[in-house]
DNA sequence: GCTTAGAGTTCACTAGTTGGACATAGACGG
DNA sequence: CCGTCTATGTCCAACTAGTGAACTCTAAGC
């Protein structure tokens, strides 16, 4: 942020540009970056050159049957990023570089005991196994997202109380991580993570607002308006589980009657079926046993679906996003909850707000989380942080 | 945006950096112009120099006790924007100057019959009024915000069907005026407008985050997100008259049952009050009684409180705004109604996201919507309509 | 084999910002 | 009442960075 509104200003900002365009492309050719840009070609040669000494881009001599056209697309190891994601039974950590590609995943089980500190150990020690694996310049590193299931405070970064990870609270986890790895760890909670994940990688691709419900122990909502996490003022939007669908319906654990949590979340879902399927039911158990025919829990499902369908339909009436996501567990099953969902929202929804929405399962599953801290790493780090080292890496050699 | 990336580009947003400067303060000397924009004193130098010879700006001598500070003012005249809003009984229309000032404003009864083409005449006398009354240069009418009563398709510009002004529906109004004018007209609904009036002048200053509920023979809410209008993707966010409150509730005339709507807006709850206080009452009118202490009306005002504290609670979980604005007439009842939403608000929103809201009735009153156009018409032009006028009168002076 | 056309580079030019030198004018102290 | 001081605004030379035009290069097409 040197000096805005200077001529240097203007030069990282087309640099970016570049970058941008290149990135969103794949590969292109210094003409076509001109073209799509709008610089001139002159500027253009100068700007490859830079960025491919500072090793941000690479140049590869001719690729197909053109004239004499050098494609130039981003060096795979220009920058890393790195997205960590506790959820409540796993953990998973991803590894990719800034041309949007997933170069390594892996996740572990994580006991809802553990401690935060115990965590952050396991979280390290995967986080340096991927780097192992992968052979990457740990230098290259330009930060890490990270996700955690439980509100989270974005300015001061401490973690609210969660009832997933119980003695978590109070702790910031970013300020932890950045200690353990050393480089710039950027928290937000997983309904965002999943939202941004779903939006750049999976069921949400090519749309700019979107919201990613998520459906596991609670229900949750990530915003994203005009392709940016919405967290409101405060830092709490997106609280959909908590929308009062039945001013006397069931006491909710937040103290209110009737949330829509109470109705469709696993803590509150999973009881009703106690007595007929046994105790020891899971969300993912009773999805299966849907998927294979179970009446039960086929109604169960559509039962859970028809609320959400309220709680979506609110929020459409009020935000009017062009898609809606659904996550977690309850996702797989598929039509068994979509339809209802959509039955829902049609009969609960003004009619112009719903004629344009799309009610749609992830395309990501579990992996939603952990790839929306990648992208989190890479949106919070703009493409600035990879200029800078571009800069530094660039000016030493014209002087 | 002739060439972006080019140094004109950073030139004109130097210049739209300093013009904002500039109107946010109101007024600063050439040295604080650089501090609080960054730039140096030379480029400031410059740019003020630009912008006098082109008449946006104005510089008077020297206006304090400083050494010999000139302070830098915009023009009043630099630019003219109007303002217009189509109302359910009356026709607003305000001229102000990019100064953020209002210059005129004023008001006629509009009947609620009237063809559109009759609208249309009167707003176009009345504008031509109230020109002639401030004695403004036509020549400098930038623009003209221009609010309808009803839902409009900001992209094509066409009216969807209002209630309010039948007769109205498919016509493209801001076409319509500005066949007339000869200016651009942007064009939204009174409840978006309500939202900018009330953030730019009213009750929402200094906040970013903004929900304005307008209760008049409907529900709607106006939601400004980061500064902007958020319209949604397909224009029609904001319909919290919409929202479900009672499943089983009474047929709200959307088609549904239990709409926020059927409890809140005028239609239906003045029929409440007909056995009682007679047919010829009107929300004002309820309002006025409750003040003074009828029982009957004090109860319908705080029960349409509680439900609309229902409405802005699921808004509240959902985007978790900063600030709540209470417009249209049932605001006049003051802490009659407020006290009943915050209420609900408290009872049914989360308590994290209810702690940092707060529910203020409009500072504006029937004013909001005009004013909103007004905003609208300087928010829309950005400063760059300014500057382009700045430019063509600046360059032949350079020559 | 010659022409052609698009790709990329080089170079002189230009727009525009900057730092520093300089003139100005009120405030302050004597 | 006068010199000094300090902050303001302006001017100028230097510098940064983008552009158009000319130029070179390569492969395709006839």
């Amino acid at each position: 942020m040197e000096t805005p509104g200077s001529q240097s200003s203007l030069h990282r900002a087309n640099l970016e540009r570049v970058v941008r365009a290149v990135r969103l492309a794949g590969s292109l050719t210094q003409a076509e970056i001109a073209r799509t840009t709008g610089l001139s070609a002159a500027t253009v040669s100068n700007i490859v050159r830079e960025l491919k000494d500072g090793g941000t881009v690479e140049v590869t001599p001719t690729s197909a049957g053109g004239r004499r056209a050098r494609s130039v697309s981003l060096s795979g190891d220009a920058g890393i990023v790195i997205g960590v994601d506790f959820g409540h039974t796993h953990l998973r950590v991803a590894v990719g570089n800034l041309a949007h590609q997933v170069l390594a995943e892996e996740s572990e089980p994580l006991d809802v005991d553990a401690s935060s500190t115990q965590g952050f150990d396991r979280a390290e020690e995967l986080v340096n196994r991927l780097i192992a694996a992968t052979g990457v310049d740990r230098s290259k590193i330009a930060g890490v997202g990270l996700g955690v299931p439980g509100p989270i405070d974005v300015e001061s970064g401490t973690l609210g109380s969660t009832a997933i990870l119980p003695g978590w609270t109070g702790t910031k986890p970013a300020e932890e991580l950045r200690g353990r790895l050393g480089v710039p760890v950027h928290v937000d909670n997983d309904a965002n993570l999943g939202a941004l994940g779903e939006l750049v990688w999976g069921s949400g691709r090519g749309v700019r607002d979107l919201a990613y419900i998520k459906v596991a122990s609670g229900v949750g909502a990530g915003l994203v308006i005009s392709g940016k996490i919405y967290r409101g003022p405060g830092g709490t939007a997106g609280e959909i589980g908590h929308i009062t669908l039945d001013e006397s319906g069931p006491v909710c654990r937040c103290g209110n009657r009737g949330c829509l949590e109470t109705f469709a979340a696993a803590r509150y879902v999973l009881p009703l079926l106690q007595s007929s399927h046994g105790t020891d039911l899971t969300m993912e158990g009773v999805v299966r046993l849907a998927r294979d025919g179970d009446p039960g829990c086929r109604r169960v499902i559509a039962d859970v679906g028809r609320h959400i369908g309220s709680g979506v339909a609110n929020l459409c009436n009020l935000l009017n996003p062009s898609r809606v996501v659904l996550g977690g567990d309850l996702a797989e099953a598929g039509e068994l909850v979509l339809g209802p969902i959509r039955e829902s929202v049609g009969r609960y929804a003004i009619p112009s707000a719903a004629r344009q929405l799309s009610v749609l399962p992830g395309a990501l599953g579990g992996r939603a989380e952990v790839l929306g801290a990648l992208a989190l790493a890479l949106s919070e780090m703009g493409d600035s942080t990879l200029l800078d080292s571009t800069l530094h890496a660039a000016t030493p050699a014209f002087t």
